[in-house]
DNA sequence: TACTTGACTTAGAAGGAGGCTC
DNA sequence: GAGCCTCCTTCTAAGTCAAGTA
């Protein structure tokens, strides 16, 4: 039906999101419940009955202390603090010193209470079940114009203990409950407004369609505002989605004049002007991130291309056999290290140089630049350009090239998959996309190798049964041992072809042992590429991209043909 | 211009669902 | 049918960037 997809419509070009939003508001997360009288909190070895929201607060520690969290000094000393304010005049007055805490019998209640719930019937399993379904789709979709859409998040986060990743100063705080009366509602005048709960009241109600968000809260950690957003899958989320990719090609057609103007900078006279065109080439060259100001003591000590300091790279004339080295050693988002050795043309070293000349280790590399100022720079060069937009335009451009060079027309379909993911590979390092080792990660790829092992046993097993039916045919020349030596030549051909495909697998679980594939495959490669790969090579889609991918990229798989060149 | 706030995208971890194997 | 493993979904933190404010 023409016009049932968002991307046939027509869009906004007031700078409005939407004309009509109605939606049922958030779930909450559940009333506290008290622990059993059983379930025991000790203070110095002597059992202590906590009040409710002492006990609260004591919970989340106790279900988190097989985490090495708990051990960190910082989480450990923002946690007692926290929850300390929650205390009784006389808990206070107790509960001193946490290292007198014990909350070991709580923490087995929790590991019993988790393991009983693996252990549910199936029938129970299947009421709650039924349960999520039924809040999903009451809470779950909202209308917005004439769709109805899927909500990314409708439940409100439960309190709980601050995790920060790396090194973060408020690791271990308290993040309170949310009430009604923390929550603005978004959604148009004539729409059915969103009820509270009994007895409650929401903090505001608002009709502002120049905003894509559902409802908010202030989140009391940072002081920061959270959003109830919609799903990917949604028209709001798709065409931005689309749009950037858009504007990713856009830099595509220009990008050799940039990159041109930028070496060019490289030689200016002003010193602000060098800065910005050294940053911007390892933003293009390395995908760095813009690299904001953060500040002090309020988050992880992380920085990006503008933000780096003197300390996160060493400049070497010469190492092994290449010139002008930098070496990159620095925490970025989500203190995920990066680390990279790159020769570097002699200008930029001999920039570097004079960038680094009488400054302190913690001093600013680029102290002439910030992310405000190349930004407004990239904007002159181009309509919509910013720091954000090369890594897009390097990962897709990466997995296109990529594709082109590691599909073989011949090869099977887990052969070309196998390209895939390593041009899908070659992009999550560009990006340096980084993952734990999964903890099973070892074991895994040892029963994986058995099953190898096992399998090269049935192929020379095989290969005997072959030869001895074939010598057998020799001898008789009858019909019979002629149908046993095409049945053994077949089982023999299909035994290699599934050893072939375990070994496939072995080497691409090995080169991802530390490599996320999500990230890129989800924010930073143009979906249209890969549709288009499918296609070509007569990939099912179900192959490259899950369910939830193929609904976030509708568009893309509708859209591009065979053909489509990024 | 410097700084703050708000809205939105990008990120890895954790937990859960469901498929596979014995 | 249980246990295990893998992959998917959910969760929410941590970025980017533009607009507003002093």
């Amino acid at each position: 039906l023409p016009g049932s997809f968002w991307w046939e419509e027509e869009r906004y070009t007031d700078g409005s999101k939407w004309r009509f939003l109605e939606h049922k508001g958030p779930v909450f997360a559940p009333p506290y419940e008290p622990l059993p009288g059983k379930v025991k909190f000790y203070y110095g070895g002597k059992p202590m009955k906590l009040s409710a929201p002492a006990e609260e607060v004591a919970t989340f520690f106790a279900k988190m202390l097989d985490h090495e969290y708990t051990t960190k000094d910082i989480f450990r000393k923002n946690f007692f603090k926290d929850w300390r304010k929650e205390m009784t005049s006389e808990e206070k007055s107790v509960i001193t010193d946490l290292n007198k805490c014990d909350f070991s019998d709580m923490s087995e209640y929790f590991k019993a209470q988790s393991e009983a719930r693996k252990q549910m019937s199936k029938e129970e399993k299947q009421k709650i079940k039924e349960e999520n379904e039924r809040l999903l789709q009451e809470y779950g979709f909202c209308i917005m114009d004439n769709h109805k859409e899927r909500i990314g998040n409708f439940r409100i986060e439960p309190p709980g203990l601050f995790r920060g990743r790396g090194d973060h100063p408020k690791m271990g705080m308290l993040k309170r409950r949310i009430r009604p009366e923390d929550i603005i509602i978004n959604c148009s005048k004539d729409s059915k407004h969103p009820k509270p709960p009994p007895g409650t009241k929401w903090k505001e109600v608002r009709h502002d369609n120049k905003v894509t968000w559902l409802a908010s809260w202030t989140e009391n950690i940072q002081g920061s505002i959270k959003y109830i957003m919609l799903n990917p899958s949604s028209r709001i989320k798709g065409e931005k989605d689309w749009q950037k990719y858009e504007t990713a090609r856009r830099l595509k057609k220009c990008v050799d004049r940039i990159r041109a103007q930028y070496r060019e900078d490289w030689k200016s006279k002003e010193m602000r002007i060098r800065q910005r065109a050294v940053a911007l080439y390892f933003i293009d060259k390395l995908a760095l991130r813009a690299g904001n100001e953060k500040e002090e003591g309020e988050t992880a000590d992380t920085v990006g291309c503008c933000s780096l300091r003197v300390e996160h790279i060493k400049l070497y004339p010469k190492l092994d056999d290449q010139e002008y080295v930098v070496e990159f050693d620095f925490l970025g988002k989500d203190s995920i290290r990066y680390y990279n050795k790159i020769p570097v043309e002699k200008r930029v070293f001999k920039n570097l140089q004079l960038f680094l000349e009488n400054k302190q280790p913690e001093d600013d590399l680029f102290d002439r630049l910030n992310t405000s100022i190349l930004n407004k720079h990239l904007q002159e060069l181009m309509d919509g350009l910013t720091a954000k937009v090369f890594r897009t335009y390097n990962a897709s451009s990466t997995l296109q090239q990529q594709l082109k060079e590691l599909t073989c027309s011949d090869d099977s379909i887990p052969a070309k998959i196998l390209s895939y993911n390593r041009a899908n590979r070659a992009v999550a390092i560009l990006c340096n996309h980084q993952r734990a080792p999964p903890k099973t990660f070892e074991k895994s790829m040892q029963n994986l190798q058995n099953k190898i092992d096992e399998k090269q046993n049935q192929l020379s097993a095989a290969r005997k049964q072959l030869k001895a039916a074939k010598a057998d045919h020799k001898a008789s020349h009858d019909d019979k041992s002629k149908k046993a030596v095409e049945m053994k030549r077949k089982a023999v051909q299909r035994i290699e072809e599934q050893l072939m495909k375990l070994q496939v697998q072995a080497t691409d679980r090995e080169e991802n042992k530390q490599i996320a594939l999500g990230t890129s495959k989800l924010n930073y490669l143009d979906p249209r590429i890969s549709v288009a790969w499918c296609k070509k090579f007569g990939i099912p889609i179900e192959k490259i991209y899950n369910k939830t991918q193929r609904e976030k990229f509708a568009w893309a798989i509708d859209m591009a043909d065979k053909d489509y060149e990024f």
